[in-house]
DNA sequence: AGCGCGATGGAGAACGGTCTACAGTGAGGC
DNA sequence: GCCTCACTGTAGACCGTTCTCCATCGCGCT
């Protein structure tokens, strides 16, 4: 009963103060059976009287910590926060919690410290981890990757219809009379052909839906900078080229609000139409009034930590989850008068 | 060397791997004293040759996880893109890592299930929490409390001026001549007068402010309703009463934003003088192009992993960091014709 | 030769839970 | 009266580290 000064109550010290076996405060706590109703009251006054909480690092130890960690990548942040809220969300009722894990730069390195122990499952949106890798992680913890147009062995992935939602942009942009339409998109690496990325794919349907309409010739690509956050710089390069586009296709929410920003800040205030993916909620506000690809964030997020129960339940063939989309349109894009 | 299928490497592994004791593996991975460099060659070979990494899980159990929590709440939520910015710098190049615990309700959850050994300090945005209770959570993990304008004992604090930024939003807005100047702010517990919150002396500000200026009879306070994120509403009931206020000093750029949008809702696009706080961003944005005021978040940040880090090292008596407040003066205030 | 000493490596006890195997106990069936 | 059995509760190993002793060894010194 004596607690150490500053140190939390064990379970020895529940279960010396409610006079039985740490074993016996074990199965209360975890509602396991064998337990009268007798003794599990005495146990839980004495968890009440000294305010026991189990640690989750000796949890964690001989088998789960409650944990499922979700990994963020520091760009399009508006986007994470609606996987974030679904995600939460799944695991409301369940004695499970999210954490977040924000990833500094290399995403082997983030998931890698999720994986050492802390959590009982890893959901990451890190599309540029090699496969062998990925699955090699997988057999220690499970894990749900956002945004992976691949066949996943051994984890599962949530993704949204990238396809069905660029071509949606491009029809949108390509039936408002649009003909020099520009992609603004991610660094190189991350949209590379055949990396199954959502920015590849969308890159990929834009040349297409651009060269299907014969526009081959206008096909204009920018991108972020690999270091910079914000996507202005290029948005406005791009609209300083000597034949600009009239409509920007970015290939998220965070970049078309940048594409506004560096179209507001021209010299003419250039009315150019933009649109973005994601439909964070930014893209509803008035000022901002931005088309864009609504892809389901919050229940793409509640998916992919109800996918990681069932694998803590004992699921063992993959899953994949695709979201539908549906683009709304804004006056960012229904507004600009065709140049 | 025979390591269980779908199981990481243990310490075990690596010592019989390089034909030495647990202890000695231990030794080489802490940098610790003992450790001839024949065995430090060997004990490193073999941590590449199984990929070893040390479980966090154990090691909490023992000392530390070497990670530090950060509690967000789901609030405000474009300010703490500025505070975790910041505290991931501070933590660079240590062998700490920040995790991130989205507080859903209650904070003194999020904060309990932090400190249930998961983390070795803890920094909170949570001002409501009760100070004896805090002190409490102190003794057995190091805190610091953003925005928290109480002396601190036992933990650390990081505030912004909010009685410098707030005066000078209203200096700013009352020398454009406006005196029908509203606030919105957080619902009626973050506010409570003496609760030291920073929407408190904001709110308290303000009162002041338009006391001595003569304004008693204009003052008007709309808040956010608690279950709702957005604040537009509150801002829309604003504007229209009878007699709508001319300019709006909102308690952060998250409600400012907000404002905007129901002003620009309004029939007329009324043209409402807004200023927000903390500077997100967002408020440098064209199309929102907010007067805020900039409260340093990212260093901020900063301070407060630093703070952790030091109490990590052995420091025992409290500090507060004050940071310096700047406002921004955009066209939100000015492009706004005084009705 | 005997001694002290710094340097190195190891043995083994924690840390706080979980979980398996087992002991005790009282009731019921024969 | 004895055996079986369901029900409670406990003992103790185990999870993967850290860390405090402690043993050993080579070496210089008296």
């Amino acid at each position: 009963m004596s607690i150490r000064k500053g140190r939390s109550a064990t379970i020895s010290d529940v279960a010396e103060s409610a006079g039985v076996s740490r074993a016996a405060v074990s199965k209360v706590i975890r509602n396991a059976y064998g337990v009268s109703p007798g003794m599990r009251e005495r146990v839980e006054d004495a968890i009440a009287r000294l305010g026991y909480r189990p640690s989750v690092a000796a949890r964690a130890l001989r088998g789960s910590s409650y944990r499922l960690g979700l990994e963020t990548p520091h760009v399009n942040a508006r986007f994470m926060t609606q996987i974030v809220e679904g995600a939460k969300r799944a695991v409301t009722g369940t004695p499970y919690q999210i954490i977040l894990a924000p990833a500094d730069g290399p995403e082997y390195g983030t998931l890698e410290s999720l994986a050492d122990g802390l959590v009982d499952g890893i959901i990451a949106v890190s599309p540029l981890v090699d496969q062998a890798w990925l699955e090699d992680l997988a057999k220690r913890v499970p894990v749900v990757m956002l945004g992976r147009h691949d066949t996943p062995r051994g984890y599962d992935t949530v993704i949204g219809d990238d396809h069905a939602g660029a071509r949606a942009v491009m029809r949108h942009l390509l039936g408002l009379g649009h003909r020099r339409i520009a992609h603004l998109t991610e660094p190189e690496p991350v949209t590379a052909p055949g990396s199954g990325t959502p920015h590849a794919i969308r890159l990929e349907v834009y040349r297409a839906c651009m060269t299907e309409a014969g526009l081959t010739g206008h096909i204009q690509i920018a991108r972020r900078t690999a270091n910079a956050a914000s996507a202005q710089s290029a948005a406005a390069e791009l609209l300083a080229r000597p034949d600009p586009p009239t409509a920007i296709f970015a290939g998220h929410d965070d970049m078309a609000v940048d594409a506004l920003a560096a179209a507001a800040r021209t010299a003419t205030g250039r009315r150019v139409a933009i649109a973005g993916y994601d439909n964070t909620d930014l893209a509803a506000h008035p000022l901002i009034d931005l088309t864009s690809v609504d892809q389901q964030g919050v229940e793409m997020g509640a998916q992919a930590a109800t996918m990681l129960l069932e694998r803590l339940q004992g699921r063992t063939e993959p899953r994949s989850y695709v979201a539908t989309t549906e683009l709304r349109i804004r006056a960012s894009t229904t507004a600009a008068a065709l140049g």
